[in-house]
RNA sequence: GGCCCAGUGGCUCAGUUGGUUAGAGCGCCGCCCUGUCACGGCGGAGGUCACGGGUUCGAGUCCCGUCUGGGUCGCCA
């Protein structure tokens, strides 16, 4: 209500003239993003958005004190760095001084703030800018800004331990929301099993459920075929939703073709008890109720399965179909916030484009130490000393023990490729600062704008920054970026060949 | 790079099976009212229907292409 207070004016002095904006100023706008984005510093004005950014500042100064009375400094890194390939594609800035070289600006601060351990600086905190060059999404933007974190002497439980106590001020400060201590954690073998995810959202249920061994000698071919091609047979149960029409159903079988599925079997209980089965005719009676009660089944249910011979793709299409029916279903709640640390991440994933091991997480990585004889005779079943806090189905942030002795870290480089030459080429600074001696450490990084998105319940990252990148990462209100002129070009000795229209 | 959705006055939308001069609400401009506060009354301006082709006697509506924005798969150590 306005009015409360009434003014008798003496004077009016205009301070600045205003035209009328091109869209209404107000909350819940209605307005396509595109035009609100070319004027960012008027959508900027709109209370929604004012929300958003005043959060945002209470949740760093909430984590910069926060880090500060535990005893971690905030050290600056460079944005113009070395370019160090194994990861996301870099942004590039031309050297004028050294006409054909290039720097790199940072994926993350990693190998400074491990550089940092090596100098004694045992707890450093930044609030970092990053920058990858790669395709954006909802909740990905090109450059983005991460609370990195690194601590000396220090193993998981230490990690974990701090940040516990950094998300449960921050939730309770910024948003009121109490986080009850200490937060679950479930291994990455679980997750996958369980939820078909390495983030699993854990606000419902629908768990994955594993039927190989019943049906590895059927009749059907699919999944028979899977199984002896060395994968699995896996399905979910999502309950109630046995009426689901056949519309409904192919809708779903084109949603997970999208991540690679074959196709999607399925089986709706009937109220009768019957059973409507796409693969009915392959099956003995008999295997279907074990399936179903394998399934947990019941009058009413809609079982769906999926087979592959990589047991990987089963997991990422049940994990995706799992969190698409619970958005469908309506059932997911926004203001609950359900945590999970993830732990014992593989070491390494097999790339077949390059017919190699590579790092799952980065080359620094500390395996297990009940693993590391696995180095040699079984390199994909090496588990890291890596953990990521999830937060309803999104990665919220993550890290690892790194790698402190000389002899492992040679053995990481030969498993993924890297040969010495290699290694000393680009990671030269680091190796050479460990001969120095260095402390054993670990650290952790938050992608502080998907934080912000949970916490402000935003459906795009756009909502969290102040000035966001549009899909094709340019900026409609700046529009950046643009061509320069070509006296800069010169003095870089840079020549373009594909010329702008 | 692939797939999906959207594009009609400043903003949000409607526009029937293709059929006269493309409508509404809000906003804007002018006049009136002046204890109003989502004010009210009267009048008015404002649209190459994103762009380019095609089909047709006739296209906002159907087809093809392009552009723009969004979502997603690939990609994101």
């Amino acid at each position: 209500m306005t009015g409360d207070i009434e003014i008798t004016a003496k004077s009016l002095r205009i301070l600045s003239e205003a035209e009328t904006p091109p869209f209404p100023i107000e909350a819940n706008s209605k307005t396509k993003e595109e035009i609100r984005l070319k004027h960012r510093y008027l959508d900027l004005r709109r209370p929604d958005l004012q929300k958003n950014i005043m959060l945002r500042s209470k949740v760093t100064s909430s984590i910069r004190q926060f880090l500060t009375e535990e005893g971690f400094l905030e050290i600056e890194t460079p944005i113009l760095c070395k370019s160090t390939p194994e990861g996301a594609r870099d942004y590039l800035v031309p050297s004028r001084i050294h006409p054909g070289n290039f720097y790199a600006l940072p994926q993350s601060p990693q190998i400074y703030k491990q550089l940092l351990m090596c100098s004694g600086y045992d707890r450093y905190f930044q609030i970092a800018k990053c920058f990858r060059d790669e395709d954006l999404r909802a909740d990905r933007q090109p450059e983005f800004t991460q609370v990195d974190m690194e601590l000396s002497f220090v193993d998981i439980d230490d990690v974990i331990d701090v940040n516990e106590r950094l998300l449960a001020k921050v939730f309770r400060e910024a948003i009121g929301v109490e986080i009850p201590l200490p937060i679950q954690r479930m291994t990455w073998k679980e997750a996958m099993e369980r939820f078909g995810s390495d983030k699993p959202d854990l606000r419902f249920g629908m768990e994955l459920k594993e039927i190989t061994d019943i049906v590895k000698d059927s009749e059907f071919a699919v999944f028979r075929n899977a199984v002896s091609e060395g994968g699995s047979v896996r399905g979910i149960n999502a309950d109630g939703m046995g009426a689901m029409p056949r519309k409904k159903i192919d809708a779903l079988v084109d949603f997970v073709k999208g991540y690679g599925a074959k196709g999607l079997a399925y089986l709706a209980i009937n109220e009768d008890g019957n059973y409507k089965c796409s693969f009915a005719k392959f099956m003995k009676p008999e295997e279907l109720d074990r399936i179903v009660e394998r399934m947990e089944g019941k009058p009413g249910d809609m079982l769906f399965f999926a087979a592959d011979s990589k047991s990987k793709l089963v997991f990422d299409v049940l994990g995706a179909l799992r969190c698409h029916l619970a958005e469908e279903k309506g059932i997911l709640d926004a203001a609950e916030y359900r945590f999970v640390w993830i732990t014992e991440f593989p070491l390494l994933e097999w790339n077949d484009e390059e017919n190699r091991y590579t790092a799952m997480h980065h080359p620094f990585t500390m395996p297990m130490e009940e693993d590391i004889s696995l180095l040699d005779t079984d390199p994909g079943a090496v588990r890291a000393k890596a953990y990521d806090i999830v937060l309803n189905g999104t990665e919220l942030g993550g890290g690892s023990v790194r790698i402190h002795q000389n002899d492992i870290q040679k053995k990481m480089f030969e498993v993924i490729g890297i040969s010495e030459e290699d290694a000393e080429d680009k990671f030269g600074f680091l190796l050479n600062a460990f001969k120095y001696g260095v402390p054993p450490h670990a650290g952790l990084a938050y992608g502080l704008d998907r934080l912000l998105m949970l916490m402000c319940r935003a459906e795009s990252i756009r909502d969290v920054m102040a000035f966001p990148k549009v899909k094709d990462a340019s900026c409609l209100m700046s529009e950046a970026p643009n061509v320069v002129d070509k006296k800069q070009l010169e003095e870089l000795g840079i020549e373009i060949s594909k010329q702008p229209e």
